[in-house]
DNA sequence: ATGAAAGCGCTAACAC
DNA sequence: GTGTTAGCGCTTTCAT
């Protein structure tokens, strides 16, 4: 890199000390007019750029967040990741982003950079083996605030945000229910996950109360090759299937497939509902209907909670997006 | 945020220099086994993180990398960060993710913001709009290397990695004539882009020279949307059509959608090859036939010319990921 | 209206 | 083997 354009050079050039350098390009009262507009010329001629550097060292503001994910590669996480930056490009706030590859090492590792890096705050959605939460804690004492969002910690003492995952499984089984469907596969993710607990409770507990009698044939798939291979396998088994609940897009993806292979017809033959984000439903046709939880939506709340920790709200609270049924035409 | 463990903190407690109290942290010879554990005892009991914007305010270096793009949320660039960011970590750099939302003016700022983190290195992918490449020439002349994947300028002077569009279209084109498709609906991108240029003219020079005969439906679409109803369209006219080609994921999509509406088998009705990142002719049965445009490789060799660019290398080239056909069974 | 000086936290050349 | 010192580029208090 080249040398770079500084306050000192500046000052130099126009026989003036650093300070009124920096007050003149800061519009600052003081400094009168003239000064003022050789300065700002000369500036913008050199193309002189702060260092944010030596900005944030002295201000000790890093001008940045972190946020820390199992995977960019997601359906979802692109879409908080885009809400996140929008808000923050406001602020002129820039976006650390971390990878754990569900690596709790890296995990750790990540956590490190952004104390390193000074950063104002993390959102962090923990890796699928996290079990040891004692670095973000510690994180938090050092007064950093953590805003978990989606793949959250079950502890009380952290700020989250999660989709409403009850309310989703639970107007998605409302609609299966409406629709009367009797016998019906449901596929949920991980089971580790806090997200597939909340959704498969949810699931059967609707049920429970509003029709005993559903039958509810519950399979587990950890990615979409595993949903197309459960899929298969369950509905080329002659039994009674008359609809399909997917937990995920992942999920959904592969339980289309095999759809396709078998040549089944939605929704005469069988009815489908998926939670999702809300792109995939769409490339299907019929499209899918599905309750859309909005990784979008859930990026801007975790910005606004985060600007409240920042502000001083330290007042522990759990938020919850929305669900929302999108009727397609599987149903 | 907490006022942070320094080494100037240490130094006091422990009635050592800070100096000794940083070398003892780097491991430098000249300190005594003694004062080294104690410094690293002390050290690693209040957890002190070196603070980076110190580091590198002193060292000139922000091990930081730029990475500009227009949307996180495509079924491209998640692969290419992920490739980029598996590498920085390595060496201990972080990666600056800027969307410019295909904005120019958000691009420009986005290359300020760079500038201003003295980042080492910057990714770019350009924004469908930019036909003003001063502000990169700039960036480059002040010494900061861009190297610029996928989207990327015309001119010969920049360093380019891309998918080698030509081949690529050309082994979809000789998948298409192997099969001896006669009749091929073939769908393009965004028509300002370099890589919808490449691909068509490659595309349609292999047919000119091997089988003039063959022919070509040529549609544009910019989205999902638009190639389902250019697919819908195309193949509601009686024409004869044997095959349909999709220069990318999106269009594919799009079209699988339409054919699924249509009721159309494949590949017995028609054949489907597309050029894509390798993730969606997966979800479909029968999974289709696709030339294979890594982002994840070219996240790999993007990151390696930096490497090089950043050890001296100023030698401007044009690099180029190869594809793969895939078979699938949809041809 | 402008300048001098201190200091953010760190590194590294130089001293002893 | 350890300490002293200067300085990275900037902001900000205090002086003039």
């Amino acid at each position: 890199m080249k040398p770079s354009v500084t306050l000192k050079k500046i000052a130099q050039t126009l026989n003036l000390s650093i300070s009124t350098v920096s007050r003149a390009l800061k519009n600052h009262p003081d400094i009168s007019e003239t000064t003022r507009k050789k300065v700002e010329d000369l500036a913008s001629l050199l193309e002189y750029e702060p260092n944010s550097m030596a900005v944030n060292l002295r201000t000790n503001n890093s001008k940045l967040f972190g946020i820390i994910i199992p995977e960019i590669t997601s359906m979802f996480y692109d879409s908080v990741i885009t809400a996140l930056q929008e808000e923050a490009r406001l602020l002129g706030y820039s976006l650390l982003i971390l990878q754990s590859s569900n690596n709790t090492l890296i995990e750790a590792e990540n956590l490190k950079l952004c104390k390193q890096n000074r950063v104002m705050g993390i959102f962090v959605a923990i890796s699928a083996n996290t079990t040891n939460y004692d670095p973000f804690s510690k994180i938090i004492e050092s007064e950093i605030p953590i805003i978990f969002f989606d793949k959250v910690p079950s502890s009380e003492h952290f700020h989250k945000i999660c989709i409403a995952d009850k309310a989703c499984a639970e107007l998605a089984a409302e609609a299966l229910y409406r629709k009367n469907k009797h016998s019906i596969l449901s596929i949920f993710g991980h089971e580790n996950l806090s997200i597939t607990k909340a959704r498969q409770n949810a699931f059967e507990s609707y049920f429970k109360v509003h029709n005993k009698k559903t039958k509810l044939i519950l399979k587990k798939a950890e990615n979409v090759q595993e949903a197309y291979e459960v899929t298969l396998e369950a509905l080329s088994k002659k039994q009674q299937i008359d609809a399909i609940f997917c937990m995920s897009d992942e999920i959904l993806t592969g339980t289309m497939k095999a759809i396709q292979e078998l040549k089944i017809n939605i929704p005469n033959d069988i009815g489908i509902i998926a939670i999702s984000n809300g792109f995939f439903p769409h490339i299907y046709y019929p499209e899918i209907t599905y309750v859309e939880s909005s990784g979008y939506k859930l990026g801007k709340l975790a910005y606004s909670r985060m600007m409240a920790c920042l502000a001083g709200s330290s007042f522990i609270q759990n938020f919850e997006i929305d669900g929302l049924l999108i009727e397609g035409n599987s149903l």
